[in-house]
DNA sequence: TGCAAAAGCGGAGAGTGTCTCCGTATAGTC
DNA sequence: GACTATACGGAGACACTCTCCGCTTTTGCA
């Protein structure tokens, strides 16, 4: 890749990074993108494709910190409840910063060939580990998939109407009591 | 209103709910809606100012069936819980009839001014009613916009990904021994 | 029935998005 | 310094929501 080219592409993505952050990603136009950047549309095409393409470079930096997140919350030393509790608000917290994001990475969970299907399996594996970790102490029907699914739910409402964190903590009790209930006959 | 002013309000609703049920509400444009319906954009645009104007006017029908479906689930012979299961299935049900309506109406929850906002009114009551038929059996805590907010969320998800029935009811019970748990320390 | 006013209709087009095409400019190479 | 692959820029194609306004139809009334 040429010198001005790893500029450009560096530029975009800490432009858009920062403009879908005020904005959200909805209010952002590539055009805008393109301008706040110095740059013509021409150029932000051919480095990124779509919008979404360009929407998943951006959130490329925090999607690593998830890893981080579940050592920390596991390795408490406090009751099963609350370190599940503690996951699910880190989680629903980082898949909340980049406004628009949650919704759009929960939709494509498990949808072949979208755009953020890395992250996406990053997430699954994440819930994983955590699955793994607290075992038989979670109701023995959860799934990697659906806890992605319940809580990147949660994390769309959250980040659409814009909760406050208390609103938020307690619909994640609701989901952390309910993973770790037995299954009802 | 003048006749052939009704007669066109009708037929546009009628088409717009055959598009948006059959190829999901973003996928429809008002355009198309309006050729369909055999009439000018002006028209389309005379009877619903907005595109979620229109929308509104298409779900309309169905919200009044949601007061029913509280009473149907409440009068069951069967342990709360299957109750309260009963009835997220119903809502679930009744929120992805209409492609991306779920997402939408879920997102005006608590917005002043949203075209939604009277399904909203009518969506927070049922709920309210589910809680103070359950009384005590469900977790001191629960509010009528929490369990919208949770349920709605599944909705999306269930709708965007148009997840299939086993899927969603598995979600669901979760969601269910959580509202059923007690609160805990 | 005939007429005037009110009400409604239709479609061109304004405004805004995403994304494409292609002539022009420039970084890297010998 | 010249040559070529690579990258740039921006006009504009296409799609969508929504507006404006001249024209047509309905309706109330004599």
């Amino acid at each position: 890749m040429r010198a001005d080219a790893r500029r450009n592409r560096d530029r975009i993505v800490e432009v858009a990074r920062d403009l879908i952050r005020a904005k959200g990603y909805d209010a952002v136009s590539m055009d805008e993108v393109a301008r706040t950047a110095g740059i013509g549309a021409g150029t932000l095409y051919r480095h990124f494709p779509t919008k979404d393409a360009l929407h998943d470079a951006v959130i490329e930096a925090w999607a690593d910190k998830v890893n981080e997140a579940v050592d920390q919350a596991m390795e408490l030393d406090v009751p099963a409840r609350d370190r599940l509790l503690q996951w699910l608000k880190d989680y629903t917290a980082m898949l909340t910063t980049h406004q628009g994001a949650a919704a759009r990475i929960t939709a494509s969970l498990g949808v072949a060939g979208s755009p953020y299907e890395a992250k996406c399996q990053t997430y699954l594996q994440a819930n994983q580990r955590v699955i793994d970790a607290l075992g038989g102490q979670l109701r023995p029907d959860v799934q990697a998939m659906q806890m992605c699914r319940l809580v990147g739910g949660v994390a769309a409402v959250a980040d659409n109407s814009e909760l406050p964190p208390e609103a938020v903590s307690a619909m994640l009790e609701v989901l952390t009591d309910g993973f770790l209930a037995p299954k009802a006959a």
